[in-house]
DNA sequence: CCGGAGAACTTAACATGTTAAGCAAATTTC
DNA sequence: GAAATTTGCTTAACATGTTAAGTTCTCCGG
């Protein structure tokens, strides 16, 4: 978030801009351009790849979530509900929620495990299958365009980058977890 | 939440596997490993970073997306409603609520311009500002330690990439607005 | 066995994401 | 210059994000 990696902050009154900017600027701190941190890099470039889904999601009455869930079934005859929260990346409660959901609409089936009835398993309804099937197309299509558009190579360097970094802060011990921050 | 994933072995007979997965595969559509996805890879990039932050904003009450609208704030004297939901990247509605939370909590100041009344001016309160200043210098050590984590040099690469992505999306008009899709 | 600790979800509660409406003020059109 | 349109928000409604509790079911030590 806060992102500023270059505080230096230069002073050169910003040209052209409607004044009142370089008189806040002047007088509060000098973070730095906060639409560049890191943060907002991704969520901006993820919103920007995003947009191109949703209408053909939403044409079939899916949202992306539900996409990510259904796709991931695809994959695997059945699967626990923790370990699709793990593959879906969603968390325990919006699972809950959505798997509900989808059961409601017959696209997936859910049944408890006979060996440890705290689990549930989950698999894809042939309905469910169908769906996938009638949205794939485009979805892969999209995702060819963006390919094409931003170049195959620079893409995969990009998700190298991406999957350095998560590696990089998998080890980053999370701050502060509970207690009220030393000073303030 | 998420994590490593490993499911799906390509088409090899996932050696040790509990081979539902393998015969799954098999019987179905062999679309790319879903947790490879550029939509995926940056939404775990992104939450690999904002997981280090959260614990400090909610140790002061602030949502991440509270605290990218103080942020914001801090960069000008007063900013209207509109251009403030597009450098914080929030939608309307979203910000349309939580300012007036913000507003109850004192921590902004708001009121309609005079030459047009549709418009309603945002600043920082005082309060805020102190907020700001409080939250900001572990905010920024975060930033710091994760800068020296991934490298500057590799996160300003980084950042560039997904600026160019942004770029390279921003022309390419979405499919499908509204119709059923041709078919497929 | 039995009771407590832990695991696997599910619910609850509140904040935001997302799309569609609603509303009042400003602008355009005829 | 009044009606039609557009603009700048705000509400509404529903889905998900996020943290805390609650509920079953397992497992483990005594």
């Amino acid at each position: 978030m806060g992102g500023p990696l270059k505080m230096s902050g230069k002073k050169s009154p910003n040209g052209s801009r409607s004044d009142q900017e370089g008189t806040a600027e002047a007088r509060r701190a000098p973070m730095r351009e906060f639409s560049r941190s890191l943060p907002m890099s991704l969520l901006r470039a993820r919103e920007a790849v995003m947009r191109q889904f949703r209408p053909s999601l939403r044409n079939h009455g899916l949202t992306e979530q539900q996409w990510r869930i259904l796709r991931a079934l695809t994959a695997v005859d059945t699967i626990e509900v923790t370990e699709l929260a793990r593959v879906a990346f969603l968390l325990g409660p919006s699972l809950s929620r959505i798997l509900r959901d989808l059961e409601a609409r017959d696209l997936i089936e859910r049944r408890t495990a006979k060996a440890d009835l705290r689990r549930g398993e989950v698999s894809i309804s042939s309905k469910g299958l169908k769906l996938i099937e009638a949205v794939a197309p485009t979805s892969e299509a999209i995702y060819a365009e963006i390919t094409h558009r931003f170049g195959a190579r620079k893409l995969a360097e990009l998700q190298d980058m991406l999957g350095e970094l998560e590696r990089s802060l998998a080890a980053m011990e999370v701050a502060g977890e509970g207690e009220a921050e030393a000073d303030e």
